[in-house]
DNA sequence: GATGAATGAGTTTTCATTCAT
DNA sequence: TATGAATGAAAACTCATTCAT
């Protein structure tokens, strides 16, 4: 099953063997393991992710499951895990780059998280309800830290459109709009409506609020 | 099926049966056992709401829960139901009056809104997240369409403030962004943040994402 | 079984291959299993006793436990027969010494036997329940050889002070006694009684039967 | 399978049904279950003991075992309770009547204790080897304690026969010594020696040690 | 209708043992 | 020989659901 009997090449000299033994192996059935419980997770929804399920869809024996999770809660939260750790990743890098004004940072950070979260909707959704009473420490807390982050930097100094007194409710208002509206969008779009446009929706529905009142006051 | 033979009292004129118990008996075990059922599911989430806890918890034989409840999902159903009803109930109770202008509305219906999220916010977190699977037809629905009707009513005519073309999209965006904040404000508050403070935010970004870009348009 | 090709170092002269590593390895790695065998059985019981704990505390894989015993129970066997061979061992050497009369045999035979109990109580405990149904041959056996020629040696001829009739009964009452007792007195000693006055009264013990009813003959 | 349709006794008056109903069935059945158990104990020893072979064995489904038992070692426990319990009763039955001199009381004690391991001794000798690590409160706590008080009787007073000085000493060494013996003789009795002959040499053994020395003193 | 004992399919989890490297 | 990842049969235990009373 996991033999795999792969036809050794044909003798050559083998400079360097390199065996790349047991890391790569563990690896190779640790993720193939993952795969599966988010496929399982998918198809058929937490109430049917069952260790069996998941280790035969894997390909894998429950033995070797057991070797690697401690048990069935274990796989979901080490999918959690790895499915956070490329989101936040994935928005990392889009965001990189030199730092032009608020709006530009704003619109390209939901672009960044709008993207995030297209990167697998069906395994977030899954996640974000079936799997809410695992533990914490959502993605959420990271990606926060990057909002906040952001608005620090705008929020004072030459530049300060931001209008919010308290950096630490607006980050917390904008967080959840913004988490909401890309959600929305992306993981369970509404019927009648354009999903791309929602994305501009996003921006604005943001900045209008960072900025609301700026005239008002 | 086949036992049972309990001779029914002969045919005696019966002269004051105190009537309504029938029904009124039914609905008291319905509340019991729906009762039941909320306090399992806010003490252990899903994954532990069994039928035998539920009915142990109401002080119910199993069989009784059976009598009323064809399986287990058709428990969290039904409180899912009962909750919205009464959400919804209070919703409405708390938004009837004359109708003011755009802002008031908005405020009114976002208070509501709290307030109504607030009759049981622990049941109503879980049935949001981990009962979430179970078909669709939220309360959100509803509450959508209350808030579809009152954009409507002010995004055109004379007090057009409203600046968002699509009162479709407006109605979604702001859907979303209000009931993720309300949730966020009653539900899982943030640590540092004054939650009272929440609602007036709530409003201000609501109402700065509908009448944005006045000036700027 | 197939791959493995690993060409041996070519015929070099192998200058002094310092010699005895085979068995001394073996022995060696078999000695250290046997005492972690040990260590877990005293430890967790004979029903936490698995080949994987074995191995683990043995510092050793567990292809190589398996290299050395076909099965779980023939670890426990070796065990038991190793721990056996020096608890009959010790006896042994210790009765050693010209033989004076039937009383002083008798206690010091009790003595060398209440002194290979304490080789290792608690693993003589395991060993001794719940091992004991792994097969018979117990050191019993072997013991009771020493005790039944000691019993011949003095029952008959001039100082023929024993009084049972029957040799085999004999052997077998003062065998079962005096292992009682020993076991009593050094495995689970009494909460309130000196252990150490229990060793006078096994050899009172045995010695009242042996000679009992002289008198009264 | 526990159905048991049993004919409804014809039309009879029914004078008092008294439907002896919840108590009557858990009993039948917790019994049915700890015979079960003691028969997979007795022949297929601790390590064949799994709770699908008890209820296979009871003629219960498995459920129902559990719904009794929470647990494999549960089982074990109570059936060994049961058991001491039987044994003790009988041996307490047995010792009823007027008092004698201590000679006939520990004989009559030795013969009760040998009629209760003739009840079940297989089963006696599994739940005292192979159960051995199932927490402690053996039998034997219980019946020493008569012991003690019986030689508390006469090891003062008129009749004052007993010559060990320290009382609780001679209750452990007999008390030890005599389970020895019996079990010896009625567990697993020896192969040459005839089984009956033990239980007087019991008793000489355990007078001789509580009467030596007298005449040495 | 009410009761709750009984059921058993379905899950989780363990662990002796194998075998490719 | 040594290693330890992989295997999978077998056990323990759960719980939705039924049904005789």
């Amino acid at each position: 099953m996991v033999g795999n009997s792969r036809p050794d090449r044909p003798a050559s000299p083998r400079p360097a063997p390199r065996k790349r033994p047991r890391q790569a192996r563990s690896r190779a059935l640790v993720d193939a393991i993952l795969d599966a419980t988010a496929r399982v997770l998918v198809r058929d929804g937490y109430a049917a992710l069952t260790t069996n399920a998941v280790a035969t869809m894997a390909g894998v024996s429950i033995g070797s499951l057991y070797q690697y999770f401690p048990n069935r809660d274990a796989l979901v939260l080490a999918l959690r895990e790895r499915h956070s750790r490329q989101m936040h990743a994935l928005i990392v890098a889009q965001m990189a780059g030199e730092e032009p004004g608020l709006a530009i940072m704003i619109a390209r950070t939901i672009r960044a998280a709008m993207q995030a979260h297209r990167l697998e909707p069906a395994l977030h959704k899954v996640l974000a309800t079936e799997a809410a009473h695992l533990e914490t420490h959502h993605e959420k807390d990271e990606t926060e830290g990057l909002l906040h982050a952001l608005l620090e930097r705008y929020a004072l100094g030459a530049h300060a459109v931001v209008t919010v007194p308290d950096l630490r409710v607006a980050t917390f208002v904008v967080g959840r709009m913004a988490h909401a509206l890309i959600h929305a969008a992306v993981i369970d779009p509404p019927p009648g409506v354009d999903p791309d446009l929602l994305e501009g929706e996003t921006v604005r529905a943001v900045m209008a609020y960072l900025t609301a009142g700026r005239d008002a006051a």
